[in-house]
DNA sequence: CCATAAGCTGAGGGTCTCCTCAAGTTGAGT
DNA sequence: ACTCAACTTGAGGAGACCCTCAGCTTATGG
């Protein structure tokens, strides 16, 4: 790859970074290759379609999450861990307003290793963590989804309150008082199919 | 009005229900007008714009959730009214994906009479039936925006895991066992100006 | 039955975004 | 320096959708 073809693709990469964390996944293309100084046409030559720039783009996202999991499960509280890792997860949302569309479309860790590792952290915390025990892996998407929602539409009105959302839907998975939960959890294929809905 | 714009303003508004039903509120009004067999110009003579469309098609929903609320507080239960009215307004996003766009966009409820009602919902909930004394009416948005968001992305592949979602969301309503929350609630301009924003 | 106001129509102009490709430019190896 | 593959460019076609308005049709009251 030609030098300045590599300086082309950093500089949509940056703008790409930029304009979706602000406006979203579905940011016009043609904005971003002006905040990028380069045409649309080398914008397509470095990056097929939209998809592909949005997976250059969060890659980073991914070994973010991997690295909070991890961590998460470090934690001596198993309880502890798993709210942190929702914490962290929502934080990125938070932080980045194409990541948080992303969330809504994939789960935030993928493939074998990222489903083993967050169910780990559900595993561990429904041990010995106090989270309920009809609560499954499944069921993290309802707080993402849900926490996702509301830091949309908060975000400029009062940009912190998702982390009273997160709180009540954390208290929700705590065992203490549960009451018994009306239909089964998602599988991980409906979860599949449920994130490629939108 | 003449008999037969009276006529295809009811055409419209079934095309309308019908096709925000199940496309949500951004269903083209063209296509619109073409399901009521009637031009786009007709729809434009009968309609100003879109908001008066929805307006028009989504009326009856205010009448049914005020109904709602009413029946709500009329159970002996406090907690089951609380939980009944949260449950019939999901029950409608759920029906149809417009109602659910909707919701996202202005509460089920506006003006003085609805506030006061939900907040007396909430108000009693809180008295006598076990909601956490820290939970506050605009707190409902949550439960709202995110059970909507499970709704649409579960529709085709799950229809009724919401409710589990929202089983989920109501135990961390409750009191028993509930952790303090990390930020004050929303105020109700904080909530209207939230609701605007998508 | 007529006059006329009310209503209907749909082609067309406007906007936005996507994506392509023919023509021009440039980095880099020799 | 020269060559040429690699790269860039941006005008422009395509597709959605919005909304308007000049010209035609029709309900209705007299």
């Amino acid at each position: 790859m030609r030098k300045d073809a590599l300086h082309n693709r950093e500089r949509l990469l940056g703008a790409a970074r930029r304009l979706f964390a602000d406006r979203g996944l579905e940011a016009p293309l043609e904005e971003i290759a002006r905040a990028a100084g380069v045409s649309i046409g080398t914008l397509y030559n470095r990056f097929p379609d939209r998809q592909a720039l949005v997976e250059a783009v969060f890659a980073d996202r991914v070994r973010a999450v991997a690295e909070l999991a991890e961590r998460a499960l470090a934690m001596d509280d198993a309880w502890e861990g798993f709210a942190a890792f929702l914490t962290g997860v929502c934080e990125l949302q938070s932080a980045d307003l194409g990541y948080n569309d992303l969330v809504a479309r994939a789960a935030p860790l993928e493939g074998e290793r990222g489903y083993a590792l967050m169910g780990e952290l559900v595993e561990r915390a429904r041990r010995d963590g106090g989270l309920r025990a009809d609560v499954e892996l499944a069921d993290l998407a309802f707080v993402l989804w849900g926490v996702a929602a509301t830091i949309r539409a908060t975000r400029a009105t009062a940009p912190a309150v998702w982390r009273r959302h997160l709180a009540l839907a954390l208290d929700g998975l705590r065992g203490a008082g549960a009451h018994a939960l009306p239909v089964p959890a998602l599988t991980v294929d409906e979860v599949r199919a449920a994130m490629g809905e939108c």
